[in-house]
RNA sequence: GCGGGCGUGGCGAAACGGUAGACGCAGCGGAUUCAAAAUCCGCCGUAGCAAUACAUGUCGGUUCGAGUCCGACCGCCCGCACCA
């Protein structure tokens, strides 16, 4: 043993200054003539919101895994980097800490750029960009003039939280209980001017495309799904009942329904307080309070949809379409909303728990129409929970008997018949507004004027520039505060006009960056066609889960919409044929007394229990949880690279936990990877003798005794460990390698021929570590004298008849309980297994001298005789 | 509230429906050391001297065989359209 160690602050830079002089990032030329089959790797681009701790890093290190493997796998990587830099954050801290979005903005891109550099991870910086950059939020402009030129841009109107103290539209996140987070006021509904992009257009493709996505989670599609949420229903309408006083003009109320099935058990309509119906019949106090009080509670659906069920009885009835003489209360309900179907629906409390319940708390009619499987209609009494699911069709008329299937058809058809309603599909995706009242975004290219409309911007004007000399010393949107900004002339006819002060969300900027990446510098639209068809669709997209929904999704939608006008050439409108979501980074949190977070080096062990270092003061130990700034339970990227390097965080973040599970970071998990960095240096600098590194031939007995168990183990490694890493089972493959290392380290004989095994087992050992941690692999591979970069290497190549194994040890069941190995040729006959199984001295006091009934033998895995 | 997921030793985990616990951490014992750190070797689900029994959130089901499939429940996590 030389007890040598390795010197990360040493290796890593001069590892990393190799793999700069050899380009091992770049991208390889379109245009060459020996093209490999294409493969491009992204993570999830960053928002640039400050410095990078260990939990950022997970991402980038599993896309660098992946690039770094599949490029020595033989394909040309495309793997670029860029930064989601437009949003609220940099607008926040313009706000409370003086300065401009855009030097806080390319201050953080600064250094979480020299951060990942830092980490190792081999990425094409030639094509890096924010999209605050006028060069890429230009084109975006003009995708937004393409969009509005197709009818796939529209103006409408929705809802927004307004602060009455701010002046200001509020975030959803920036309301707290109901009341804006910095003024603390009650926060109010305004109905505002908004753009929106017709993602409706595309909803049948957006859910059918599903089906194409082989290599999407299954849960990230069926979320999808559900969110669209393409349903069959019927549209129909309830005529209102002539004896009760109706407000001139309304003759009816149209419902959507996808229980047309149950409309016997109809008990109610409910109207969404915004319905033209309701606010024809106010003002009216108790409706108005109704109104006040949904209004109250913002837009997110969450909040609405947790509030208790609340409903005003309008007064008004309306007749039953089936039945002649029945009539039902008409309510306005605070759980219905306007934008989904036609802003009313009709209750049936026995089938709809939502309906239920409201049923219950304004004391309803619950008539059942559904009977359950083995019920007995007679006694059936729906308690507290309705029946949703199936059953046969009673109290029902002409459907009784039928299932709700049928029963759904059969009352479409007689709807129709009646001209009350029709079957019709509608979906439960909206229009992606896209309009934000804010500065740090990407501003709309239309021009308001008082004659010709809202105008888009010419081309040849474009980009519109974002001002720079704004201030955020009062509340509201600066462009719209902005001196001079927004006055211009009308394009078309030259009248004073105002720009669009309305910035486009955040989302439009990551919903195409993929495909400009593809060539960021191309000038003749947003995307170069050669360069896009060459690359996309992205083969491996990673990020994570929380985006599973609407990032992805609106991709989606851009990309297909972009095909549509011509903007790109990708029939399939899918723009990531993969994709992996990998778990998140926790860590414990650490409290004092005075319940301020404490970051971990602020925190010290002693006898059992937490201290704040280097006081008396005890320290609450929180659960670990996602890590993140504000409750600072981060370690800092560059002290824990300059303590540990680089790559013991990469291998620490993939060990240990499934890639798509978070990972826990503790201290101890650290040192076992640092651990594991030293054992591999010191089993390379202990290297010596024969060995097929100095292109020793194999001695004699390498084909036997420990040579041989350990030439087995180290191709076997290289076969498991290359199926996980294409697999994304980084935790096994990285498992795998340290029980290589482990048996590498076993006791043997002294001779060369296990020696030169060492040095076989070594080199595959080297050469599979690379993609996790390459700063190791690379130093370890110079010491050993080898040339060349391992960055640059092809991938190993295992030999399949020292994989394999000719012999099989099987487990030996008796009715399902293992009692016995039995050790057999692999591929052994059936009857020769059993023959073997029944032979084993362990099993035989199991049989009672009996004839087993069955013997069942799975080949090569298991015998299992049952008595 | 609605939609989606997850739950296995003290901890992170592994296990084509086929030997539950690979690999790592912690712990315990030993070697080395004046001593410690580092390093190395061994043990390590629970109960039991052992044979064995019991163990994958809880309860039930399918199967020769269930951590894995099905149903119900409990707990935690993600999303809910203006955080990114």
């Amino acid at each position: 043993m030389s007890g040598e160690r390795y010197d990360h602050r040493e290796a890593e830079p001069r590892v990393r200054a190799r793999w700069a002089a050899a380009r091992i990032d770049a991208t390889p030329d379109l245009n060459r003539g020996d093209a490999r089959p294409k493969y491009y790797v992204l993570e999830m681009f960053p928002y640039p919101s400050g410095r990078i701790h260990v939990g950022h890093s997970r991402n980038y290190t599993m896309g660098d895994v992946i690039a770094r493997f599949r490029r020595a796998s033989g394909y040309d990587v495309l793997h670029p980097m860029g930064w989601d830099a437009f949003g609220l954050p940099a607008e926040n801290a313009a706000r409370e800490r003086g300065g401009h979005p855009d030097t806080w903005t390319r201050e953080n891109i600064t250094q979480m750029k020299q951060q990942l550099q830092l980490l190792g991870i081999a990425i094409d910086w030639d094509r890096e960009f924010a999209t605050c950059d006028a060069s890429y939020y230009r084109w975006q402009q003009d995708i937004f003039l393409h969009f509005l030129e197709h009818g796939l841009a529209y103006q409408g109107t929705s809802k927004v939280n307004w602060d009455p103290v701010d002046n200001t539209v509020l975030a959803n996140e920036q309301v707290v209980d109901g009341r804006g987070w910095r003024s603390g006021a009650l926060v109010e509904t305004r109905e505002l001017r908004q753009w929106f992009l017709r993602i409706t257009a595309f909803a049948d493709e957006l859910q059918d495309g599903l089906r194409t996505l082989e290599r999407w989670p299954e849960r990230v599609r069926t979320m999808q799904a559900n969110w669209i949420g393409r349903s069959r229903g019927a549209r129909l309408t309830f005529a209102l009942d002539p004896s009760t006083p109706a407000p001139a003009g309304i003759e009816g109320i149209e419902v959507y329904t996808t229980r047309p099935d149950t409309l016997f058990g109809a008990s109610f309509v409910a109207c969404s307080v915004d319905h033209p119906l309701i606010q024809a019949l106010r003002p009216r106090a108790d409706l108005d309070e109704l109104k006040r009080r949904v209004d109250q509670l913002g837009t997110s659906q969450e909040a609405i949809e947790r509030a208790e069920k609340l409903g005003v009885d309008t007064g008004l009835r309306v007749m039953h379409p089936f039945v002649a003489g029945r009539t039902l209360p008409v309510y306005a309900v605070n759980f219905v909303l306007m934008g989904y179907g036609t802003g009313a629906i009709f209750g049936c409390p026995a089938h709809d728990q939502r309906d239920l319940d409201f049923a219950r708390r304004y004391d309803l009619e619950v008539l059942p129409v559904v009977l359950p499987p083995g019920a007995d209609p007679a006694s059936l009494v729906i308690g507290d929970e309705a029946h949703t699911g199936d059953g046969t069709l009673f109290n029902s008329d002409f459907l009784d008997g039928m299932d709700p299937a049928s029963a759904r058809q059969a009352a479409i058809a007689r709807l129709e018949t009646l001209g009350a309603g029709q079957g019709t599909i509608i979906y439960r995706l909206r229009d992606w507004g896209v309009s934000r009242q804010r500065y740090w975004g990407c501003p709309i290219p239309v021009v308001h004027c008082g004659t010709c409309g809202a105008v888009p911007v010419p081309r040849d004007q474009l980009p519109v520039l974002l001002p720079t000399d704004v201030s955020f010393d009062q509340p509201g949107n600066p462009l719209d505060q902005h001196p001079t900004w927004k006055h211009v002339a009308c394009p078309k006819c030259g009248a004073p006009a105002v720009r669009e002060t309305d910035t486009l969300d955040t989302f439009v900027d990551s919903a195409w960056y993929f495909a400009r990446f593809t060539n960021p510098d191309f000038e003749g639209g947003p995307v170069d066609p050669v360069a896009a068809a060459r690359w996309l669709p992205v083969d491996q997209y990673v990020g994570g889960i929380e985006h599973a929904i609407l990032h992805l999704l609106y991709a989606r939608f851009v990309t297909r919409a972009m095909h549509h006008c011509g903007l790109i050439d990708l029939p399939s409108g899918e723009p990531f044929e993969g994709l992996f979501t990998q778990g998140m980074v926790t860590h414990e949190t650490f409290r004092a007394p005075d319940g301020t977070w404490l970051f971990p080096q602020e925190v010290e062990e002693r006898g059992g229990t937490m201290w704040r270092r280097g006081t008396d003061q005890p320290v609450v130990v929180g659960p670990p949880v996602k890590m993140s700034k504000s409750l600072r339970n981060v370690v800092d990227l560059d002290h824990f690279v300059n303590a540990y390097g680089a790559d013991v965080a990469r291998i620490f973040v993939l060990s240990d936990s499934p890639p798509d599970r978070n990972v826990e970071w503790t201290p101890n998990g650290v040192d076992g990877a640092a651990r594991f960095v030293q054992r591999v240096w010191s089993l390379v600098a202990d290297h010596a003798g024969p060995s097929p590194l100095k292109g020793d031939a194999a001695p004699d007995g390498v084909g036997e005794g420990r040579a041989l168990e350990l030439r087995r183990f180290a191709h076997r490694t290289v076969r498991a460990a290359t199926a996980d890493i294409d697999g994304f089972r980084f935790n096994k493959a990285i498992a795998n390698l340290y029980a290589l290392v482990n048996e590498i380290r076993r006791d043997g004989p002294n001779d060369d021929a296990l020696t030169w095994a060492r040095g076989e087992a070594l080199e595959l050992l080297l050469r599979v570590l690379a993609p996790f941690a390459p700063h190791l692999a690379d130093a370890a591979w110079e010491r050993l004298g080898q040339p060349g970069l391992l960055a640059a290497m092809p991938w190993p190549e295992f030999d399949p008849s020292l994989a394999t194994d000719d012999t099989v040890t099987l487990p030996v069941q008796v009715g399902g309980k293992k009692r016995a190995e039995i050790t057999i040729e692999r591929g052994a006959p059936e009857d020769a297994v059993i023959a073997a199984a029944l032979q084993a001295g362990d099993v035989q006091p199991w049989l009672n001298g009996q004839t087993p009934r069955k013997v069942i033998v799975v080949p090569d895995r298991i015998v299992n005789i049952v008595m």
